[in-house]
DNA sequence: TTGGAATGTCAACAAGGCTGACATAACCTG
DNA sequence: CAGGTTATGTCAGCCTTGTTGACATTCCAA
């Protein structure tokens, strides 16, 4: 199994072999990216859907139910199962719409505040060992790559993220 | 939000919210990654553990459950499950070890390689299309920092990946 | 020969996806 | 203003995939 694109110039990243070894590590790293909030989540009973919703509350506060169902990807009933049990634990508050008010506004309370920040520095804590472990430029390539892994549509909530701060 | 560390000597990429961006394309990136995979799977009725089975089974021909069990990190009734099904479906085929005859080695029938080579072809497609978009020098990074990323163990098992082929 | 390892299996449970159906309120348009 | 659409919530039921705990079998190795 050496080259599989003879006459390849300079295209030995593109061999079945890298390819599998990058589908490995994406499935590796996963794990490890998402340990240890999972931790701390299953001290509280929560799961990773808490932690996404509340993830992405902090980052837009405001942001409607809507909008989160678009970036989350999941139906109605599923999210709202999990927004459900963060309002009724008070993590999270959910305001009437001003100008709509059939819309909700989603909020973190100062306990959501808390558990987010929690979650948030574990997993920013093993992100900065990476990135420190790595360097600036693997940085940069690794961005690249996982941005061109995304569907359209993943690719254009991600590009609204990195603009609108 | 300028620079989080003053003084700075070209650490702008460890700020929070280089880490949060990180986090966030880790996120867009793995719906985008295991997409394609689960079109195909939907059709079989099959799921991602069956998947992760498959995949494992095929890199590692003979391999033991034990074995397996390590590198996914789930339970054995959890892998059982799975496993039932895929020999029952003609997938999957378990040897009696030879030496050891309490260990189970673990093949691909012919039908299990097609069904793995549909999958992994979807995947190491949207790989192949990422790597090439990002060049191989951000390959490289991508891959750095993904392993950075991992528990120690999982590195373990990634290292002898790498290594034995 | 006996302890422990490797495996399989049964049962029960939970999280978190899904679909489908339906209710309500609010908005918008003709 | 009436009727259609949108945003949200909720109920019910189903599936996959993870978990624990208990127990049986097989068989290697000390």
């Amino acid at each position: 199994m050496g080259e599989q694109r003879p006459g390849g110039e300079g295209l030995l990243f593109l061999t079945d072999e890298q390819l599998r070894l990058g589908i490995e590590a994406m499935f590796f790293a996963y794990r490890g990216f998402t340990a240890d909030p999972d931790r701390i989540l299953a001290e509280h009973a929560y799961g990773r859907a808490h932690h996404r919703a509340v993830h992405f509350i902090n980052r837009s506060p405001g942001t409607t139910v809507n909008n989160l169902l678009g970036i989350l990807g999941v139906t109605k009933q599923s999210l709202n199962r999990v927004l459900r049990t963060l309002v009724e634990d008070g993590l999270v508050e959910s305001r009437v719409g001003h100008r709509d008010k059939r819309e909700r506004h989603l909020f973190l309370t100062e306990t959501g505040k808390t558990l987010e920040h929690a979650l948030s520095e574990a997993q920013r804590s093993r992100m900065r060992a990476a990135y420190r472990a790595a360097g600036p430029e693997a940085v940069a390539g690794f961005r690249q790559v996982l941005e061109a892994m995304m569907d359209p549509e993943q690719r254009r909530h991600f590009a609204i993220r990195k603009g609108e701060r």
